[in-house]
DNA sequence: GTCTATACTACGATAGAC
DNA sequence: GTCTATCGTAGTATAGAC
């Protein structure tokens, strides 16, 4: 199909170079397609973004949507220790996410809308990320009762920057740990002191 | 000073559009002046780019240093307490500075660099950032003295993450916490869950 | 649906006046 | 040191053949 084609070529430069950045003609070579067939299928330059956008919101949702069902489940009628367990799985979800080689146009692409949000913004958001935040919310309330709904909210966004740093901070992750990349033991060291880190926070007693 | 406005402007314009998706014409036009004073002033366009870089590196390293040179002096010399109060200290100034709209422009310029490594982020790495995980190391080696160096380095990052997540997802950070911008009451709850998850992270006993 | 050809705009770099 | 003028290149969009 050309139009996916363009669309997984389009998730790459764009991530790559930004929106200004990237060209059309290129994301056309690389597809192995004419620019016009651009035209054609998304009307321009700011379609086809958009559909890179609604193309990672739901590749994301099909991959975290298992985990994410389950911590939906036990956070609902599960006890504390159930819904410590579901978190700590969809934050490692996540850290594999944020670490994955496959998955890092998509990252690329939404930490760049992040810093000026457009309407692919609006998109990645009510796609997946509100899903998102509603387990992060759920579980944490059935975890930390003591907590006032927005101290559970502040939580939930500082629990999810320790999985984020592994991508948006790469280049200086790797320098620190003196790695090209980040291979197997070194995912490993990291996703267990998240474990470590996040369980620590989770399961301080509530008052 | 022309070439200065013209660094200052660069900053917001390379940070918000990228190095391709921002044009001299227009760095030019919003310093008031000509756009071949960019050729004169700094040999041309990546040549601006890497000055933004330096200036970058120099203004956190003079808003950081005083946290920093504290911390490192009680790494060195001083009771477990007393670093893990200057270390929740440095993370605080990383975390004020990440909510700050004054240092927007920083943020965004350095996670850009981050995505795609260029000669700048080396700049901005031996500039700054070394500095800074040097005194993380140093006192997070002397809180956590059960952990060894790679473990420590782990949680130095993670930490970071969590200051982080406040510039990189500030428009999914808004929308969570549902208000317009991180106003003080906001940064205030945000900083408070820092610490004490930080605290939490920082205290447990080595064993 | 996909291609070629082309129109139009904006880019960065540079030369030369002041 | 700062300006204007200009060159060559690369961008998006569009028209029209197949």
């Amino acid at each position: 199909m050309t139009s996916q084609t363009l669309i997984d070529t389009a998730i790459e430069q764009f991530g790559r170079h930004g929106f200004e950045g990237a060209s059309t003609r290129e994301i056309a070579r690389a597809s192995g397609t004419a620019m016009s067939s651009i035209t054609y299928h998304f009307g321009g330059k700011q379609g086809l973004y958009l559909a890179a956008a609604d193309h990672i919101a739901a590749s994301v949702k099909t991959i975290q949507g298992p985990a994410l069902e389950a911590a939906r489940r036990v956070a609902e009628n599960g006890t504390r220790d159930q819904a410590i367990e579901a978190l700590l799985a969809v934050l490692d979800g996540f850290a594999l996410m944020m670490i994955s080689p496959q998955t890092e146009a998509w990252a690329l692409f939404i930490t760049r809308e992040q810093q000026n949000p457009t309407e692919a913004f609006d998109r990645l958001y009510t796609g997946v990320m509100q899903g998102v935040v509603e387990v992060f919310v759920a579980a944490l309330a059935r975890i930390r009762t003591d907590l006032p709904g927005d101290e559970v909210r502040a939580m939930g966004i500082l629990l999810f920057g320790q999985c984020l740093v592994l991508r948006v901070c790469r280049a200086a992750v790797t320098r620190i740990l003196s790695v090209e990349t980040i291979d197997a033991p070194t995912a490993t060291l990291l996703r267990a002191r998240l474990r470590a880190n996040a369980l620590c926070i989770l399961s301080e007693n509530p008052a």
